[in-house]
RNA sequence: GGGCGGUUAGCUCAGUGGUAGAGCACCGGCCUUACACGCCGGCUGUCACAGGUUCGAAUCCUGUACCGCCCACCA
């Protein structure tokens, strides 16, 4: 202990964060011990906000409770590894760097070094090569990135920036085509031509874990399919449009309605095409009439028949969402009458969806096919989760990572993760057992991951897309619309014999699920390696289960057979006053920087900390103000606690070793709750101990501290005593107030002094706690809730005589500061006085057993 | 349709078998040399509903309702 603390005349909450931010940078207070072993190291796998976006206050909220996690264990002496990361890859960076630089990024142009941006967005927007395209991204990210850390900084997150890393770095690139080459190595990637889920405005394939459901209208069209001997059969449909590339219909094989048909032909309406009738379990009986038209492609169900049935492709809609030109008769598609198929089909050829639907309802019903009035429904529709439009089905060559024959393995793993709250492992086994196909991971976009391959191109002047060079690991990363394979000279590109450049880019999450690979230094560090792999921690929320956490876990698995983190922190939401997850379209978003500075940031961690683990949480200012009032209360606590430290002795009064008792019990406490991931019941319990020592405790003392004698000396220690321990228990919590405190009479950050533990406690107080202590305070303070009562009560003015009826029901004896002494020697006791606040009051305790 | 959470004071939430709690809000009192950004006191409940287990249920079981979320559902 130091002697003179120094304590500033009115202390207060303002510029501590500048200050105390400043402080601890200088000091790398937060840099990570590279000498420490695994053992010692707590790994935290930080979750890389989106710079092109903004942060919202439950980033404030979520990141807030990583941070109490990660001062806890550096309290306890682990070297903290606790990077951040920066997601600039991917979709919402390119939409924002389009409209801010009026570019188009055209990855068949050559890079241009010579490149600035337009000092003013141009219109039409001028096409710069990928390569180009990417240094803008990443110079508008690089601003981005700053603002974010200013805000993180200003937060008090005790990161270590000097690790930080960005999803479009050279060394996230590296690692990305780096885990990608082996995974081609050992079979894990391929790429195929196949039907895949495709946004037509973006125009680019999306994986499962990409999409979301909508409601949307719609309206079930009943159409009539001729049969061969001059019957019919009817179906229903949503998509009438779809009808030219109708392959097949199908009916249950049990169902008796449609048995005589299966086997045999139909032709479909308007367009005349022989189609046979199929049957496949998947049909359902229930829905429609019960027999359904497949179509390449109307929805995943049409692809699975597609495939089982081994049926031909008739595709009607492209990349772009419009019908493409086909051609009918005998050199096209197949049809019993080709030119009136052809007329039909040209009237909705260059149309998108909509427009076709309607047209070709026109179609059926000038032919008689449709049956009926359209009945208008409402049915649920797959979008892509940024898109507008609804999905369609396109066939497209696309990288894919094989997922789908190791799910149970990756079910375990799941369980071999410690996960906050525990429920939230089901939503991850959910979505593993729900796959329905293997992880499509490329992308038709340009600000993104390129994949480090290239094709021959053949005599012909097409790809060999089975012809793939890959690059040599010692060249990652690659751009290979840029960069050149080995053997071939640049002016080989795209021409026969020469080679072509993959052109797509991977998805952001393949880059994503590589965090720890990242930051842990996989393949690149293998000290850093060997001290932070497997990481403790994954913190994340829980929308981003079936993404991010899956992906990561997959990645680890195929990498590293193992887990890439023991446990999971899966925090909740910020609910607005209306419950509901809060939105930036709901225009209910508070600006998280308004918000430290309104309040305070000790304030606002103290409502996020407030927030127990997985679970969604009101926004509350009201507890940012319950927050910035402990905060004050503290800097007030201490000053006067610390306003006399003579004389100095040991803890001999019992009320004193009661209260250190208490505390210690405290110190067990919240040690096991935040072990726990609880941090939230940690703080409940260190907040209400401490106003309870200020409300009661010092109350009871502070007379007798006055003095100069060992019972003085007894206060001014244990109080002191006191006032160490929780600081050190605040200070995950409240960094900044407890900062400010410790550095008063404290020597060191307190962000980077040991954990309080109940022994060091006992060793200061004596050892074997007398539980006569313990009681002595509860009865002192049962006696002052009395006194304050009868006060209150009967409206007494100071310094008049106040009579205190006690009973002594179950054998316990009542004591209070200087009475307890007497108390607890056996003295007959009968009246005393006492002080409270500045006044005394004559209190005269009658001692009465009424059994 | 399947699954997971939740429902406790006006509000925000603790409370996993033993007399219903805290903070905020509200009402009343107090400038008491750490703090009026403070202190003291007070009011406030069919623990969503219905059954069951138990000496005893907010707590365990079954069912229902409502709120939120995840997944599935395009014929």
């Amino acid at each position: 202990m130091s002697s003179s603390p120094s304590v500033p005349e009115k202390p207060a909450l303002e510029g501590l964060e500048d200050k105390w931010t400043r402080r601890w940078d200088e000091a790398g207070v937060y840099r990570f011990d590279r000498s420490a072993d695994r053992a010692g190291v707590y790994a935290i796998d930080t979750p890389p906000p989106t710079v092109s976006g903004s942060l919202h206050v439950g980033h404030v909220f979520s990141y807030t409770h990583t941070d109490v996690i990660a001062r806890f264990q550096r309290m306890r002496g682990r070297a903290v590894f606790y990077p951040m990361g920066w997601d600039d890859n991917g979709l919402p960076t390119e939409r924002r760097v389009q409209n801010y630089f009026g570019v188009r990024c055209d990855p068949s142009l050559p890079y241009d070094p010579a490149f600035a941006a337009p000092a003013t967005p141009p219109k039409p927007p001028v096409s710069v090569s990928r390569p180009n395209f990417i240094e803008l991204c990443t110079a508008l990210t690089a601003e981005d990135e700053k603002a974010f850390e200013h805000l993180w900084r200003h937060l008090g997150l005790s990161v270590d920036w000097s690790l930080t890393y960005a999803t479009i770095g050279r060394h996230a690139q590296r690692l990305s085509q780096l885990a990608f080459l082996r995974l081609l190595a050992s079979g894990r990637a391929y790429q195929i031509e196949a039907p895949t889920l495709w946004d037509i405005d973006f125009r680019t394939a999306v994986a499962q874990a990409e999409l979301e459901d909508r409601e949307t209208p719609g309206a079930y069209y009943r159409v009539r399919f001729a049969t061969r001997d001059g019957g019919h059969v009817d179906i229903e449909t949503t998509r009438p449009e779809l009808i030219p590339a109708c392959v097949a219909l199908v009916a249950h094989p049990d169902d008796a309605r449609y048995r005589a048909l299966v086997g045999r032909e139909v032709l479909t309406p308007v367009f005349g095409v022989p189609v046979p009738v199929v049957a496949h379990p998947l049909a359902d009986p229930e829905k429609g009439s019960g027999i359904a038209m497949i179509c390449t492609f109307g929805d995943l169900t049409d692809v699975t028949w597609w495939r089982e049935l081994s049926l031909p492709v008739r595709a009607v809609i492209g990349p772009s969402g419009t019908f493409r030109p086909v051609v009918w008769g005998s050199d096209g598609w197949p049809s019993v009458a080709p030119a009136s198929a052809q007329s039909a089909y040209d009237s909705i050829a260059g149309l998108p969806a909509a427009k076709a639907r309607a047209r070709t309802v026109d179609l059926l019903r000038e032919s008689g096919a449709l049956q009926g009035d359209p009945r208008p429904i409402t049915h649920h529709v797959k979008f892509y989760e940024k898109g507008d439009r609804p999905l369609e089905i396109v066939t497209s060559r696309q990288w894919f990572i094989r997922t789908m024959d190791i799910r149970d393995q990756l079910v375990e793993r799941g369980r071999q993760i410690t996960w906050t709250p525990a429920h939230m492992r089901t939503r991850y086994e959910n979505w593993v057992n729900g796959l329905n196909g293997d992880w499509c991971i490329s992308r038709q976009r340009f600000f993104g991951v390129p994949f480090p391959v290239w094709y021959r191109v053949g005599a012909d002047g097409t790809p060999d897309y089975s012809a793939c060079c890959v690059a040599d690991v010692s060249r990652l990363p690659v751009d290979p619309s840029t960069d050149v394979p080995e053997g071939f000279a640049p002016s080989q590109r795209g021409v026969p014999g020469g080679f072509v450049g993959d052109p797509d880019v991977m998805d952001t999450w393949a880059t994503s699920s590589l965090t720890p690979f990242i930051v842990c230094g996989w393949e690149t560090d293998p000290d850093l390696w060997r001290r932070t792999f497997p990481m403790d921690l994954r913190p994340q929320a829980h929308d981003i289960i079936r993404t991010w956490l899956f992906s990561t876990v997959l990645r680890a698995h195929l990498a590293e057979d193992s887990l890439p983190w023991t446990h999971a922190a899966i925090s909740g939401w910020v609910l607005d006053p209306d419950r509901k997850k809060m939105s930036k379209s709901k225009g209910n978003v508070v600006t998280p920087m308004g918000l430290l500075e309104e309040h305070g940031s000790d304030a606002v961690r103290y409502w996020a900390a407030r927030g127990g683990p997985g679970v969604d949480t009101a926004f509350d200012v009201g507890q940012m103000k319950v927050g910035r009032r402990l905060a004050i209360k503290l800097l007030n606590a201490s000053k006067f606690v610390l306003s006399k430290t003579e004389p100095a002795g040991p803890v001999t009064e019992a009320l004193d070793r009661g209260m250190l008792q208490e505390l210690a019990a405290l110190v067990d406490s919240a040690t096991r709750h935040l072990e726990a991931y609880d941090y939230a019941a940690a703080l409940r319990e260190t907040e209400e101990f401490f106003w309870r020592f200020c409300d009661d405790y010092i109350e009871l003392v502070k007379r007798r501290r006055a003095g100069d004698d060992t019972a003085a000396a007894s206060a001014a220690t244990a109080s002191q005593l006191a006032l160490d321990v929780m600081l050190r228990l605040l200070a995950p919590f409240l960094p900044y107030v407890t900062e400010e405190v410790w550095s008063w009479w404290r020597e060191g950050s307190v962000h980077r002094a040991a954990w309080p533990t109940a022994a060091e406690l006992g060793a200061l107080v004596g050892p074997a706690p007398d539980e006569r202590d313990a009681i002595a305070l509860v009865h002192a303070r049962e006696v002052t809730a009395l006194i304050r009562q009868e006060r209150s009560t009967h409206k007494w003015g100071f310094a008049k005589p106040l009579r205190v009826r006690f009973h002594l029901a179950d054998r316990r004896e009542p004591a209070w500061d200087a009475i307890e002494r007497d108390i607890l020697a056996g003295n007959n006791v009968t009246s005393h006085t006492v002080t409270f606040g500045a006044a005394e009051d004559a209190v005269h305790i009658e001692l009465a057993d009424p059994a």
